[in-house]
DNA sequence: GGTTTGAGATTTAACGATAAACCTCCGTTA
DNA sequence: TAACGGAGGTTTATCGTTAAATCTCAAACC
């Protein structure tokens, strides 16, 4: 007794499955069903038969067998390196948020790779890549130059926020030097001189360029540079916290400073957890920024002031850097691309940065036995 | 002058290429590299010859022509509907890195499919997903009957917090009535009577099962419930921060709650911004607790004490579950999964909650002009 | 000395789609 | 009347891999 309501095939249905269904060959059917230059190659009622025919099987096109016979997957893949915990953190959040917007709007699938380091882990990636993928977004600001050599070979490449240069790849930043220095120069501008610097890595790229943004904005207000108040921490919460706390015990009892100025967002909130826990209130004693603007900014409380990247838009942009790299225009010879793609920042203020406090104030000497360490 | 350093050819080595240069079949190539039974079928000179010719040639299989023998694609979808804005957020950032480590331990590649919304979207999803993944993981809480429609015929399903059952998937999801209540108990134990429940949106299963575990737990320590304390909000953090300022304004003057239980973080959060807004203090006013554990629970001054769902276990085990089907194990015949699984949650205490303030404070009344709406 | 045996390969046939060359009519045109 | 041309298809070859069947040849056995 054969259902007629749900006739689920064991197989799904095939090109040849629709041309015989509609009476012709598979070949007519795959013409019809790509719709390119349907119009004049096939009869309209033949074209409506296959239509019929394929809605009626549920056809739906192999993925593999379209990809070995075009010989593109019509695939992005993604690589990053995971955080610490073997997490994706905020900032890839948001550049795959435009990544994802834009291989949707383009028709192209997206698949991730992580990575545990670029030192021994990126070996694997060319296996990983070769084969499956169109094109690699690498997503690159601890990018190390055994990863460089690494990379596979056939697979065109896009990478954002690059630490060191690939040939022949395309790289997408953003202007983090003028950011740092507009975000410290709304601070000189509001009324602040004693600004300290807690800086991500040295020897990163991005965190070096967020120091020049500081020195240069100190500088164009005369403001002498003491290197005493540019404190190297990591880019974990953890990290700025812990940073903090260490030069307010050693500066106790020394100026406070006015203004604290992050490398990162999340740096900036262990400053403000650090400085809670010393009793000192933002942005009443300290006004406190920022610099990425990812999600944690907003869920501060008070808000935090920080430097907008765009990561979305540096997301959806990578993809059609390298969608455009791997269909060249029929017009244009080979397309003469810039090799880096500079996105500009933007202040965003928000309650944590206030006016410096009327009187100057003294780094407060630790609780013996309090937290803080 | 053919370069001998970097010859890079045209085209990438296929087996037939590597069998080429080690003067043996493309299938003997295939047997070797794939390395499966390898030691009985090929001869250990031939074997080491087709591995030499194969680095030689940086031989790399083909994914596409791989998966259309195999009739397997080595790849796993994962489907989200997009929040606000078109992105996705931090729950999906925790169960993602959850599948991606999965996924990665046993080789199989990831495709992120967005969808705007359930009601329409969803009717794309069966284009996106047959023939290029061989199983789907619907991250589901807010997934409709349209939806559960339009699934993919011949796609294995697994479901994360699906909001409705589909017949024959599998859906992972956490004891969210025991978390809420464990939460709400925790509070009265710590001397708070007066908790107002901010819940996520009526009708969605984990909102109305928080709100189940709030009742109950009030209903355990013999204090009675109000519809009035029982607020209803979005899951984003705006919504939250409404949702307080409004309950706050009608109920000006009344007594003031001594604890907050949120239905989510980002609500929670939004809770803190309110509260801070009209000037109370978290948690020497007023106690905030959330529920996910999300990142954003950690970027908080306070930090959020919340309820925790293992997401990324869940993420994880989404994958395997998913594996365990497409492959059954030779042994049993057909594995009967249970078709809910459920995974504990887990306290997370910090410091947004603490003992209730020493006196009954009333809900203060706006200021004129101020802020708060 | 003829038949087994089996290790060590090779050959053949899919897998499902695309690209390009190739038919087959039928209505025009020279 | 023969050649042409184009609309509407079909056939054939190919993409790179795997599964299954087949071949080959030397050693072992009766």
């Amino acid at each position: 007794m054969p259902s007629l309501k749900k006739r689920k095939p064991a197989r799904a249905a095939t090109l040849a499955d629709v041309g015989r269904a509609a009476g012709v060959s598979a070949m007519a059917a795959s013409v019809v069903l790509n719709a390119a230059q349907s119009s004049s190659r096939v009869a309209a009622a033949t074209r409506t038969r296959i239509l019929a025919a394929a809605r009626r099987l549920r056809y739906r096109p192999n993925a593999a067998a379209r990809a070995l016979a075009e010989r593109r997957m019509h695939t992005i893949g993604v690589a990053a390196v995971v955080d610490v915990g073997g997490e994706l953190n905020h900032y890839f959040l948001s550049v795959f948020n435009g990544i994802l917007e834009a291989a949707t709007r383009h028709r192209q699938n997206t698949t991730v790779f992580t990575l545990a380091d670029w030192e021994q882990d990126a070996a694997r990636l060319p296996g990983l890549c070769d084969g499956r993928i169109d094109g690699l977004i690498l997503i690159a600001p601890v990018l190390s130059p055994a990863a460089v050599r690494a990379l596979p070979d056939h697979t065109p490449v896009v990478t954002l926020h690059a630490n060191m240069p690939i040939p022949g790849s395309v790289n997408l930043e953003s202007d983090e030097e003028a950011g740092a220095c507009g975000m410290v120069s709304h601070l000189i501008a509001r009324g602040h001189r004693r600004i300290l610097h807690v800086a991500g890595p040295r020897g990163l790229l991005g965190a070096e360029r967020r120091i020049r943004g500081y020195r240069r904005a100190l500088a164009a207000a005369r403001i002498p540079f003491h290197a005493a108040w540019l404190v190297e921490a990591g880019y974990e919460m953890d990290e700025g916290r812990q940073a903090l706390h260490d030069w307010l015990r050693r500066f106790a009892g020394r100026p406070l400073p006015q203004a604290i100025f992050c490398g990162n967002d999340a740096g900036a909130i262990g400053c403000m957890e650090a400085l809670a826990e010393v009793g000192l209130r933002v942005p009443e004693d300290v006004s406190v920024a920022g610099f990425d603007d990812t999600l944690a900014a907003r869920t501060t409380v008070p808000q935090l002031a920080t430097v907008r990247q765009p990561l979305h838009a540096m997301g959806s942009r990578a993809v059609e850097v390298l969608l455009a790299r791997l269909r060249p225009r029929p017009g244009t010879r080979r397309p003469e691309f810039q090799n880096t793609i500079v996105f500009p920042t933007e202040l965003v203020l928000r309650a944590s940065v206030g006016p410096p406090p009327a009187s100057t104030k003294t780094v407060p000497r630790p609780a013996p036995g309090g937290r803080g360490s």
